[in-house]
DNA sequence: CTGAAAGCGCTTACAG
DNA sequence: CTGAAAGCGCTTACAG
């Protein structure tokens, strides 16, 4: 109960010194002789003082805090564990630093552009962390001009002055076709995320390009905006035409749930009559029925080093780049042999 | 980029008043005429000053910001759609009206009372939403102790002097247990939650005072911690027992569709051989195959009240309770009339 | 209705 | 190595 109400005055009176001497010895700033820091470190302890945060930021003007500023609909939101799990990662690292998260979620592109705008004008934040990197990104201007340091999951197509801490997701993708192939698969469909964000389309080119290294003809694409509504009516389509294709390879593991689910609305068993492959490794895919094959992600790994990196740019100023190992295929029940083959294997 | 420079002894020299003037302007309190008021805001307008929120801050003791701190464990954290969702609520009242909302996710109770220690130490927060309540929750006596304005997602257990939020969840369990007795089944189970939340207790009571209002004997009941894997462990002991239920009742969605996957697994058709039902109607629910009978729950509504309340609590010192309109059962295709009643009925 | 001053609790040049 | 003072940008009694 006695919190906030000893205050540096305190301290240095008790300890017969100047209050910026308190404040030198805190910092661990030189000029302060080790006997006398030590001393006011002590008076410091025994008066259970705790510097005042808020008198800090209005000195310093930092914050001591990172924002992160999310815009997807409440639908992706929900479904997708990255957040959670993200967020997570971020945590473990800012929790020992005496920092603090400032989460804000937005319904629009506009309210998203206010909401960075508002955390610089209350000086909120001292950094952000930029997800869900699209082409172009807007973002990367406005906060240039706003002179808030940032770091971006992924490298942004554009020029970028910020940091960028990366987890390729392409090989993942690759040796999913590539197993899809191995198993005699030729006719291979795509559920896309949103072309708007660069990791949709990266892990569609990923796609196109595996089929051709595999010597397989293009497949169908479909782009969805990752939303499990979008992968149900997307597997739906494909999987009533003339042509059906005998695997889907998504973009997501919440759409290859809910194709999993059209499959079995048609009467279409996965996978002796259809293969598919997820992206992600999320909780559930191990619990659907077969479980999933996917791809699997290190979202707690991802805010740990994004965490990191931005304390960094915030401290000193700079920060390197950081590759993160690739996401890789895990192999569970979604995926064999298609159809034909086993028959022709009979 | 003029950001941050112009400040109130700015407005004020413009305005040819003193710097307190301004600020009683700002704040609408009496004291200053009309036409003075009108005359400084313009010139703040003109001037583009945008008062320090740092500054308010240091001489308010007051943050304008609210708290929540999580310290579910990652992997339910993950399936489970309800913070982002909460979130989402809590912000679309918060944005407007300057707050922020700083995030804590902690993987233990001793990391969270540390956050929330460190939360006021810091005084990053005017006040906290106590999500997941607990039987004699601690938080309610520590933050009573700190002195740090809350409101109670749902009314605890003890006594409790904060406002609480709630949504009444037992109807939602009580129509369940009587739709699938209407059906005729009789041997119906229940796969409760965490047994130290209030609302796995709570479900759980409700389940078993519906059996009994529908005149069945004592279901079996299985406590798990809410996450898809003991979900699907505890239906895979349920049904493979001697004597199956024939309809399980599920805490909450993301168990149910575990459990829709053992039994895919175990070539239980659903509905036809057993029913399920879930609880929270989650993205995933209508997308799973069957589409999954569950009860709705509302919680981005639930955010924008608990969010209004807290604040109103922090301005005005007293928040009345808030009871939201009860969670319904949503009819879909996941439950149906036991087998041996179809057999008897053909 | 208005002004001048002190205060919120730190940090940071500037002297010595 | 140390002290006294000014400053960060607001708010709030206290006088008039």
């Amino acid at each position: 109960m006695n919190t906030q109400k000893v205050t540096i005055a305190d301290v240095a009176k008790r300890a017969g010194v100047s209050k910026g001497l308190v404040s030198f010895a805190l910092n661990d700033r030189p000029g302060v002789s080790p006997e006398t820091r030590t001393r006011i470190l002590a008076v410091a302890g025994d008066l259970g003082w705790k510097p005042s945060l808020r008198a800090r930021s209005l000195s310093t003007r930092r914050s001591f805090a990172l924002g992160l500023v999310v815009a997807r609909n409440p639908e992706v939101l929900g479904s997708d564990p990255f957040f959670p799990s993200f967020i997570a990662g971020v945590e473990s690292i800012l929790s020992d630093r005496g920092q603090a998260l400032v989460l804000s979620v937005v319904p629009s592109e506009e309210a998203e552009i206010r909401s960075y705008r508002q955390l610089v004008d209350d000086g909120r934040v001292d950094g952000v962390f930029l997800t869900d990197l699209r082409h172009d990104d807007p973002r990367i201007p406005l906060l240039t001009e706003l002179g808030l340091p940032a770091v971006t999951l992924g490298r942004p197509d554009g020029p970028s002055p910020f940091p960028a801490v990366s987890i390729d997701d392409t090989p993942g993708i690759a040796e999913s076709v590539a197993y899809l192939a191995r198993l005699g698969h030729r006719r291979i469909a795509h559920i896309a995320g949103s072309s708007t964000m660069l990791h949709g389309t990266r892990r569609r080119d990923a796609f196109e390009a595996a089929l051709c290294t595999a010597g397989l003809p293009l497949g169908q694409t479909i782009e969805t905006d990752f939303s499990v509504a979008a992968g149900s009516d997307a597997t739906r389509r494909l999987l009533t035409r003339e042509d059906a294709p005998t695997a889907i390879v998504y973009a997501n593991d919440p759409m290859a749930i809910a194709g999993l689910g059209v499959a079995h609305e048609l009467g279409i068993r996965v996978p002796d009559e259809l293969s598919i492959t997820g992206f992600d490794d999320i909780d559930f895919s191990r619990y659907v029925y077969p479980p999933l094959t996917t791809v699997s992600a290190t979202p707690v790994v991802w805010g740990r080093a994004a965490a990191t990196t931005l304390l960094a740019l915030i401290e000193t100023g700079a920060a390197d780049d950081v590759n993160l190992p690739a996401a890789r295929l895990i192999i569970r029940g979604s995926a064999a042999a298609p159809a034909h083959t086993r028959k022709s294997a009979t």
